[in-house]
DNA sequence: TCTCCTAAGTTGACAATGGAAACATCATAG
DNA sequence: CTATGATGTTTCCATTGTCAACTTAGGAGA
């Protein structure tokens, strides 16, 4: 025993240590290669821990995505209260700065709340999350262009801001294109399009 | 030996049979479920035949997106050159359709090519077959916004196209949106935020 | 025609993975 | 004080990607 520590049995608070080891991982090495047992490695504690916090490595990341949603949600309300311009036009343009920030803050978590990986799916959670930041979406768009036209007028936002972010992502953006200000471009066309008669 | 046939050891043609087996598989699995051997196996090989013809797995798949690529990019011209009218946003309108369309009819192929899988980065194929389509892409929105403007409005055309994609491959489009009508209404709006100053 | 040579396939091995089962440890409710 | 359930561990299994060594066949050159 001497002066070593005795490693407790138990972890204390081994959930949120894979949690965090997981997003970790997921930082440094590509999706597809983030073992559910590298992340046990990580958190020090055997492989088949996991099991029983999360069912397998895909409720793992399910949870992560999950986690992502929340603080996505809660970061786009944030930025939506912190503009005191009236003009709807000024929220929307705060929401798709937001959301391009929070893409590139929080790139393991986007990936795995917007990639869709197949072993994930039907995450109750998870489908609540994402149902709520598209009514939040919607809601905004109908003061813009009114109740009717409001789907469309989501789906073009969805489409533009989840488009760029995969390509600023990816690395996928022509290296002549710099990003804050490919941001605001696409930003000024967006609430210009929305204006056009559909 | 009877009448059984006697299966050659030389296959004839397996290159070729182990893309197209890829292919199917990818349609009928999930793409991180998809496995060398599954593919050997449905070309009735065996499990270390596709080595000698792609390095591995990402080799492979590299492949599969480069002949992705070539089709996409054979598409997109054949449809540029249906349009008869001269009007540069016909021939955009067209080409948003075109994007579209493949996106739909060759899903397995689409996931792979713009999905960045870490695995097959750096196919010179595959780079320079992105390349050819987005300097494409910026000649056509040239027409549109001239030569200045150019690159911000490809990248705005390239992240609705790209953005909407996703969600209808990967049914996140809100059921009570029609897939169709949402394609027109975007390319309505998108051009439409193309000519709104920058 | 005979002989190599090499591309194309095969077999067998390896370490790593996700998952299941059986077992160990501990915290705490009664 | 004890039983019970949650939390971890160990062991095992089938599957995977990759490698090395082997076999086969189809031609090119003598």
């Amino acid at each position: 025993m001497l002066l070593a520590e005795k490693k407790p049995y138990h972890h204390g608070d081994l959930r949120e240590a894979l949690l965090n080891a997981a997003e970790q991982a997921l930082a440094e090495t590509p999706l597809e290669q983030v073992s559910l047992r590298e992340i046990a490695r990580r958190a020090g504690v055997s492989h088949a821990a996991p099991k029983h916090h999360f069912g397998s490595l895909g409720g793992l990341f399910a949870e992560v995505a999950a986690r992502g949603f929340q603080r996505f949600n809660a970061e786009m309300i944030a930025a939506s209260a912190r503009i005191h311009d009236d003009a709807p036009e000024a929220h929307l343009r705060a929401a798709i700065r937001a959301y391009l920030r929070f893409a590139a803050n929080n790139r393991p978590a986007y990936g795995l709340m917007f990639g869709k990986r197949a072993e994930m799916e039907n995450s109750p959670a998870l489908m609540a999350a994402g149902a709520e930041a598209w009514t939040r979406l919607e809601n905004d768009a109908a003061k813009i262009v009114g109740t009717i036209r409001a789907p469309a007028a989501a789906l073009m936002i969805w489409s533009c801001s989840h488009g760029l972010a995969m390509l600023i992502l990816d690395a996928s953006l022509p290296p002549h294109l710099n990003v804050d200000a490919s941001i605001e471009s696409i930003a000024t066309m967006v609430i210009a399009g929305l204006k056009a008669e559909v």
